[in-house]
DNA sequence: GCCGGCTTACCCCGAAAGAGGTAACCCCGT
DNA sequence: ACGGGGTTACCTCTTTCGGGGTAAGCCGGC
């Protein structure tokens, strides 16, 4: 089984230097390259990768918004972060766009492969360094509690669980549906969520 | 106060009647009248009715989607359905859709304005021939109890309460997105919910 | 055999949702 | 006096939802 790889970086010298490390593993095949997010989403079909090796730091779309876009593809492969950064944010952000790894570009090369074949067979793959980002995200999973929301917010939430539409809100609150989406859209950025739905159930298990 | 009323209602004359009985009323003022329910709608902002009379038998749009498009634009006065027949589809769909009563026109006049006045103090009215088919539907409030899903629909409710998107469900079963929109549409109207929230909600209430 | 239910897939369409942005207003604390 | 958070309202834009329809393939019961 040899697994097929796309390289995305916006530096073409990085890119050069990953395909001659992976080539040298007779199981790792470099199947395509791209300069950006844009360049990765329009090669995925055809190329029909198994790991994605993606940059964070790209400009126009930087790697954990290109892997939002790649997921909501539905692309089911493996999609690994590459970066300089550990921007605690953008880690966080990773996993949660689904993302099976976050790597430091600052690794040696050789562990470089390992990690490439952990998350291959279906580990996941977290520089050292990492870790502690991680734990603190873990010890606060869903974390902000509800303290974060405003009474308005709280309101509106708890509407969403009832099943009402943003207009519906609007009505019963007496504002217009667009300040009820700027509410929504506060909300769900404040408690990590994706849509109301998630907001739906949140809501049952942690407000009254 | 004087309440303004608007009559929809296809036949003329029904309307002649129905304005001249309530005009003797020095309370009720018949603001406007409707041939069919679009022309309901399209008069509802300039009007500002507190109560809307609607017959549920008219070509083209009945009462009862005409009640769903009012309540849609947010309307929050009072609507009452008034009708010749008793079918019992309609008279749930009615409650559901959020309508203050349901009428039989073969009530003596004298009642029909006892009735009006009881929905404009925030009653419900509901014709004594009905109550049988409303004691049916309160038996069973929400109560096709889940057997009547299929295995399929129970597996993509499940995942809509995860807070997955159609096309989210559509990759981790392996089926397009447009199949599981076939799957939530008809488990909607199963489960009589008016969308993937409540679906949410009623999920974690009554599935494992 | 045929019929009915389930699953799949497609079509069109309008409405809703959610992500951006700007901006005004109020109120409170520094 | 200034800044900041909260609420309100508007804008544009893409995507998602949900309802309506048709239809094919499969399977099981009568």
């Amino acid at each position: 089984m040899t697994y097929r790889l796309l390289l995305v970086d916006d530096h073409p010298m990085m890119r050069r230097g990953i395909r001659q490390l992976l080539e040298l593993e007779d199981d790792l095949q470099v199947v395509g390259e791209a300069g950006n997010g844009q360049e990765a989403l329009d090669s995925l079909a055809e190329l029909q990768p198994d790991l994605i090796l993606l940059d964070n730091n790209m400009p126009q779309m930087n790697g954990v918004e290109t892997l939002k876009k790649i997921r909501e593809r539905g692309f089911t492969g493996k999609v690994l972060l590459f970066t300089v950064s550990d921007a605690e944010e953008d880690v966080r952000d990773a996993m949660r766009f689904g993302a099976d790894g976050y790597l430091l570009k600052d690794m040696e090369p050789e562990q470089l492969i390992d990690q490439l074949h952990r998350v291959l067979q279906g580990q996941m793959a977290i520089s050292p360094a990492l870790t502690s980002v991680l734990a603190q995200a873990l010890r606060s999973p869903q974390g902000p509690s509800q303290a974060d929301l405003t009474d308005r917010e709280r309101q509106v939430l708890k509407m969403i669980a009832a099943g009402l539409s943003n207009k519906m809100i609007g009505n019963k609150l007496g504002i217009t549906e667009g300040t009820v989406k700027v509410h929504v859209k506060n909300l769900l950025h404040k408690l990590g969520l994706r849509g109301r739905v998630e907001a739906a159930v949140w809501a049952l298990e942690h407000l009254r």
